[in-house]
DNA sequence: TCTAAAAATGCAATTAAGTTGCATTTAATT
DNA sequence: AATTAAATGCAACTTAATTGCATTTTTAGA
């Protein structure tokens, strides 16, 4: 057995809760251990799934109001997805941008991390700039081989 | 009077009508009339509101369709808003790829046509780009000024 | 020009994401 | 242990978007 990891995690958890100042909660320890070990996005489905599975949750609406909250604090971010539904992700150090990419096949998106969205352009005129969001779509690394056959 | 820019707008939704093969109805040509001519990007309610008003399309899921369709065939192109609805803009040249940029107070979706997302960085190994989609967040020209006071 | 077939439209009903208000419970502070 | 502000659970609601089907319209061919 190895609980060393899921340790792991629930320790960097917490300790993303304290940087912040948040109440630890059952709720959000155990949503932000699923957005920290997921290797894609998730979407408010999964979670909720897996988190009334567990007991972790029981309710749609408290796991929307962790998952804007965990947003709010910039411990998590969440992608649009090509359903108009949100997927979100969380990572150890917190939130530097970098780019996402969405399969167009399994709808999984990828976060990108070596990939900052570098300012490269010039805005015109007037414009004041907050945030980048840049989102590439295409086939993932498990959905292009099926293709080929 | 000036009815001349409106002629030629509608001649340019009937010529891009006929460029891809596609019926001619009065939804899609004034649909298409009012994706050329807007400034920005329009809702699905901005659009119902304008082509109810002038019987254009008499029904909400006509203009689904209609939008979809316009999608589909490379016509007009939607961009997500931050309130996961879309927003739709239609231009002369059939959807070249550009960035676009949301006003984060009045929520104005604005093409930056000059603003080409670039192909300067590197997938990781596997992903098959097929699209990219660059959209920047702020303050847009008009609201700026506002807030400064 | 008239007609047949395919495609587009309109209407009613439904799905699904996300929100709101309020009563109850829980985490942190004393 | 008691207090209090914040988080949770529950029920009801809002809104965007979709589906199925009957009707109408466009287009192409006789």
């Amino acid at each position: 057995m190895y609980p060393m990891k899921t340790n792991t995690e629930q320790n960097l958890a917490q300790q993303l809760l304290w940087k912040v100042n948040g109440r630890t909660t059952p709720a959000r320890l155990g949503v932000l251990e699923l957005l920290l070990t997921a290797k894609t996005a998730l979407s408010h489905q999964e979670l909720e799934q897996a988190a009334t599975q567990t007991g972790l949750v029981a309710d749609r609406v408290t796991l929307y109001r962790t998952l804007d909250w965990l947003v709010e604090q910039g411990i998590a971010h969440r992608i649009s997805s090509h359903d108009r539904t949100w997927r979100y992700k969380a990572q150890a150090e917190l939130a530097s941008p970098h780019a996402h990419f969405q399969c167009r096949q399994c709808s999984q998106v990828f976060c990108l991390e070596n990939l900052q969205p570098a300012l490269l352009f010039k805005l015109p005129e007037g414009y004041q700039l907050e945030d980048i969001e840049l989102k590439l779509q295409g086939i993932c690394p498990t959905c292009a081989p099926k293709n080929a056959t």
